[in-house]
This record gives C-alpha cells, sequence and structure tokens, in this order.
DNA sequence: GTATATTTGGACATTATTTGTCCGGTAATA
DNA sequence: TATTACCGGACAAATAATGTCCAAATATAC
C-alpha cells in the first residue's frame, strides 16, 4: 500500500519505511548526522530536509531515490500552491514551459 | 501572439506589455516603488516579484491578474525543476496529490 | 556626433525563509 | 515505575531572496 498513488506524503512515507526496518528517530538521526527532533519533524511535514538527506534516506532504507526525490518535490510544490483555485492550471502552464524550453535548446 | 503558450516567462511577458505603453522602467518601478535596477531584473528573470508585485503589475498594465499569476508560478517551479531529468513525473505526483487532498478535505 | 535618457550587471546590504538545536513535557513500552 | 521514544515550541544559525547603488553600456533625441 505505499505507492505513489496512496501514500501522499514524503513525511509519511519515510516514518513507515522507518517503521519497517524497526528503528528509532535517534537511529536514524543519527546517521544523517541532525538531532532526532528534526528528523520528527520531517516526518510530520514541519520541516523539509535537504536534498542530500533525501539521497540519504533513500540509502538508508533502501528505497528508490527517484521514487523519494518525486515525493519531495512534488510536495514542495504542492504545499506552495495547493491553496489556489488555479492550481491546476499553474501545473498544466509549468508543464508546457519545460516541454518548450527543452525544445528550444536542443 | 502573447498568450500562455507563446510566451514563455513572466519577465518577458511584462516586459512587453511595458513596451507596448512605451514607459521606461524610472516610470513603473516607481508605481511599484522599487529601484529601476530592481524591475529590469524581474524582466530579464535574474530576480522575482512580491505576489503584491504581481498585481500591482497586473493592475498597472491592465492585464489578467490571474493570468499573470500563473505566469508567476509557473515560472518558479519550472526553475526549481526543469534541470530534472523525473521533472514531467514530479509535475504528475503534485497533480495526484492536490486532488487527492482536496478530496480529504471536502 | 553630442547630449540625454534608458538599460544593464555587479558588489553589497537588508530582510525573509529555511533548517537546525535545545529542552521540557507527553506518550508509549519494557 | 523506569526507560525509551516522540512531540512541539522558543530560539539560533545558515541560506536564499529581495533590493539598492553605481558605473558602464546602449539606445534615442537633438
Amino acid at each position: 500500500m505505499s505507492n505513489l498513488k496512496t501514500i501522499s506524503s514524503f513525511g509519511g512515507l519515510i516514518r513507515e519505511l522507518r517503521k519497517k526496518q524497526m528503528l528509532p528517530l535517534r537511529k536514524v538521526a543519527a546517521r544523517l548526522d541532525i538531532d532526532p527532533s528534526t528528523l520528527g519533524k520531517m516526518e510530520k511535514n514541519t520541516r523539509r530536509p535537504t536534498l542530500e538527506q533525501v539521497s540519504q534516506l533513500a540509502s538508508i532504507f533502501n528505497y528508490p531515490a527517484e521514487e523519494l526525490m518525486i515525493h519531495y518535490f512534488s510536495d514542495l510544490i504542492a504545499s506552495r500552491i495547493e491553496h489556489l483555485p488555479i492550481a491546476d492550471q499553474i501545473l498544466k502552464a509549468t508543464e508546457n514551459k519545460i516541454k518548450q524550453r527543452k525544445n528550444n535548446t536542443l
């Protein structure tokens, strides 16, 4: 039940992964070289990890880094625009811009 | 020729709008209460306006605020992820999350 | 071609946001 | 009950975003 469609947040996902391996925050936090409290906040989506921490987490939990990155960035973007009525249009426009810019530099 | 599909950047758009009205940076900057240089950078996409400045620009140029906002946010997001090979998947995941969260709070 | 106005870009300053710590309280577990 | 884990708020440090100033480059008007 933990694929991109059912797990909705980065924090929820890494918490699941940690629980599955029966690790306390303390242990994982030590490997990331941060305070357990900070990691706890990441799991509650009130703090964001750095990109490097995202890779480290993927490696610690032996989880595909790419998928974790997708969760990381989509959370980041969603948090920024989900409250707007034009969120959908923004995403479409973004898609178009990226396509267009890619073509222009080929 | 200045619709969402052909104009690719926020800066390019506001520059076009300003030129169409034959206004120097100086004049528009004065209305935004910022240095002309800052506005110039916004037009070159090396500085971002605040959200309030986006509305002000819409009003100054008599351009639909919503559309300008779409340009603003899509530029913001594109700049952050366009260099990634997984950009597209991120956008899809974002879309899904937003949909899902909207349903969960209905 | 000179004078004037506009635009550009870099160094620096200011402010806002993000990330992290510390610590005291609460909840769960042995 | 003792121990371990987790939570959450106040504060601190680091980073990023926004803005200014100024001098050089460009364009426009005379």
